[in-house]
DNA sequence: AATCATAGCAACCGCGTCTCT
DNA sequence: AAGAGACGCGGTTGCTATGAT
């Protein structure tokens, strides 16, 4: 491994291409050469001698870093966050299609945000699992954050079509917001409209199995800010399955206060055993 | 004040796809 | 039509800043 790098490094040398951070002045002739030539024939400005610098690396770090529009050192906004996050749902790792919907943000952006996000998430859940985490110790990779489509209502048509005419406006807490999947339209063909509000499951969402509804719910934008969620979703009364209510409870799908969730006892340690994979975006129909 | 852990970001790599000749 | 080079994408790595202990 570490001789296979040496001698990257030394083929480099040799081929005379430079790597790492970007100086001040490679950055104006990048600048320079995209003002002339526009963003192409990248790899023209190592062969004409401008720069020591791939042609891969010279876009790369035209579209991450020197791009005008740019929302440069600029966190992801609720909506923003939501809008990856419904996207992801939809598309999958699909990074630069993701970006394509927001402004000034490019697919590393993007990449990094979810990335971060899910190491928080993983960080959460191992924590809530620490007690017995020896027995359920998974890689972040699994922990996608499950589709949308994973709750039924979403398939709707009905729902849907009346949550569009509703658009976004506010609604008062309690009530529930069906959410619409976001048209695929990039934003620069239709202004985006950030997915709604999403405090609690629809009245007829059907029974959940164990795990299912945290983890649903870690889905949900802001979820892991303001105390683990609890100001996504309020005190919100969500429906258990029988099998996951303490022993001895009624049989009806009572409803649960959410902080009870948020016990030491919860999530269950085997949570992520009770996860299928999820499907790649080309098998969800 | 020093050390460690974590988050966030920038950049690289491999590979697949596109475009040009 | 086929091959070569350019481009674009997603995954990964490494560095730095920041916060916690």
């Amino acid at each position: 491994m570490m001789e296979g790098k040496r001698r990257m490094a030394h083929d480099d040398e040799l081929r005379d291409i430079k790597k790492g951070p970007w100086k001040v002045e490679e950055d104006e002739v990048l600048i320079n050469h995209v003002k002339k030539y526009g963003p192409r024939d990248w790899s023209s400005i190592r062969s004409k001698g401008l720069l020591r610098r791939t042609g891969k690396s010279c876009r790369l770090r035209w579209v991450n870093k020197l791009r005008p529009d740019l929302k440069t050192g600029m966190k992801f906004s609720a909506d923003e966050e939501r809008t990856v996050i419904d996207l992801q749902a939809q598309f999958g790792n699909k990074w630069a299609k993701i970006a394509t919907y927001l402004q000034g943000r490019t697919d590393n952006d993007v990449k990094n945000f979810w990335s971060s996000r899910q190491k928080r998430l993983a960080r959460i859940l191992h924590t809530s699992t620490a007690p017995s985490s020896s027995k359920s110790h998974k890689t972040t990779k699994h922990l996608q954050t499950p589709p949308f489509d994973f709750i039924p209502s979403l398939k709707a048509t009905k729902l849907e079509e009346e949550f569009a005419a509703s658009s976004m406006e506010t609604v008062p807490f309690g009530e529930v917001v069906y959410p619409s999947p976001i048209s695929a339209v990039p934003v620069e063909q239709q202004p985006y409209v950030a997915f709604p509000q999403f405090p609690m499951l629809p009245p007829d969402y059907p029974p959940l199995l164990e795990g299912q509804d945290f983890i649903g719910r870690l889905g949900a934008p802001n979820f892991l800010d303001d105390e683990l969620g609890h100001s996504a979703l309020g005190t919100a009364q969500v429906p258990i399955a029988p099998s996951f209510q303490a022993s001895g409870t009624s049989e009806s799908h009572d409803a649960v206060d959410i902080d009870s969730l948020m016990d030491d006892d919860f999530p269950p340690i085997d949570l992520f055993d009770q996860i299928e994979p999820l499907p790649s975006p080309s098998h969800w129909s």
